[in-house]
DNA sequence: GTTTTTAGTGTATTGTTGACACAATTTAAT
DNA sequence: ATTAAATTGTGTCAACAATACACTAAAAAC
């Protein structure tokens, strides 16, 4: 039946870098596997790819049950296929980037699955290769929240612009210019206010603003050029 | 012995979507295929993973059979993985993205794998999923080469630069000012003066570059934003 | 030597970025 | 109630970069 009688079939896996901001802190969410192999250590969430799954609906089906989430920002980010990295059997990992707010994840399906949200700065060691893809993934996070407006899917629906301010700074480690930073965000036409208060605050309220998702769409794909240029040497 | 005896194995594709530029246009190197499955139809050129082989040596080897090249310019861009994407057989495929210097290429080698270099504009309809892959390594090639100076890698080693303009006005479709184009260029510091000219011009004779390849590394990460802000807006 | 074509450089205007200072709002302490 | 401390919101100026545009130089064809 199959045209391909003498090449090689391969364990597929997926793995997903699941990223979150408490408002302070860049985390993981990591699992401290209870199951074998590796019991004990940490890894990413991941899972195999089914027969007649679509590869994209893989990886919603698992980011699915560790967050209880459907409608999360994910992205394809690169395919892991060294020979010898999973010692137990050839594995290809497709690994999956993806963005959460924090407050909206399911802490019971997170809590079963024995996961916990780290900090970058703190993380343990991983099995695998998983190192090499969290490296990766801070990269593109690194490089694309300059380019994209995708900073906003790591916050609430309605955030406000020093809240934005703070993730930029977590992402970046930099201290960036309100005055400039503000100025730069609300010339591209992306926020709108929603009127509303921040109430957590203990000082002068800020204002929420919300994302305007039509702008979102058509400004996506267009280059943003959104941090000051003392990071691009980074 | 297998840690994962449920799961599925699934052949792992590689396909090679390659660009050359002949000082006028865009082409890719497309195979028309005189094997099965899908024979006398056109794809890109491909091959499977195999057994014991990392992910970028099998992609090292798939271009090293069709053009007779070593060092070429390779990115993973995207991996495809529709349960159905392969009529044959479920098969997840990997794609690469390769640019050369199209004169380079082992024209023997081409000639027995029945490929031929086809202008963008003009390519014929591709099997399976092959369409999705080559829009999308041509919107990274779009992205790409406005943030990166990865253009110079389908120019010969010394290229003057009315060359390179006519390369970026291929990529994007627009036509550059010179005098705008030039200056920016030539501040980005990546060029060095080899002192020749063109031989090939029938009038005034440009001056041929060749790239520091030192600053090309330590550059490459930085952002470029090189081309004009009306670009961007495609 | 005149014409045609392409290469190379200069400048004035406009827009954007970065550095920096001050005024306004809220809570807590006195 | 008044003041202090913390944080938000906005304004200005100088330096730099981007755009639009025009002239000079070199080479070959006639």
């Amino acid at each position: 039946m199959t045209n391909y009688p003498q090449a090689s079939r391969i364990l597929v896996a997926i793995d997903c870098i699941i990223f979150g901001f408490d408002g302070k802190d860049i985390k993981l969410l990591l699992i401290k596997r209870n199951f074998e192999p590796e019991k004990g250590k940490w890894s990413l969430m991941g899972g195999f790819l089914n027969a007649d799954e679509d590869l994209a609906d893989g990886a919603v089906r698992i980011l699915y049950n560790l967050t209880g989430l459907k409608d999360i920002y994910v992205e394809q980010l690169e395919t892991f296929g060294k020979a010898n990295r999973d010692p137990g059997e050839r594995t290809v990992s497709v690994v999956f980037f993806a963005l959460i707010k924090i407050d909206d994840h399911d802490s019971e399906a997170v809590k079963s699955h024995n996961a916990s949200w780290i900090s970058l700065d703190t993380r343990p060691k991983l099995i695998f290769d998983h190192e090499q893809m969290v490296a990766r993934a801070i990269e593109h996070l690194k490089y694309n929240a300059a380019l994209h407006p995708i900073g906003f899917e790591l916050l609430p629906e309605r955030f406000t612009i020093p809240q934005l301010q703070k993730l930029y700074e977590a992402i970046y480690n930099i201290p960036i210019d309100r005055r400039n930073f503000s100025r730069k965000l609300l010339s591209t036409g992306l926020l709108i206010d929603t009127g509303q208060k921040n109430n957590n605050s203990a000082t002068k309220k800020a204002t929420l603003y919300k994302l305007d998702s039509e702008k979102y769409k058509t400004k996506f794909h267009s280059f943003w050029n959104f941090m000051p240029d003392s990071m691009k040497s980074q």
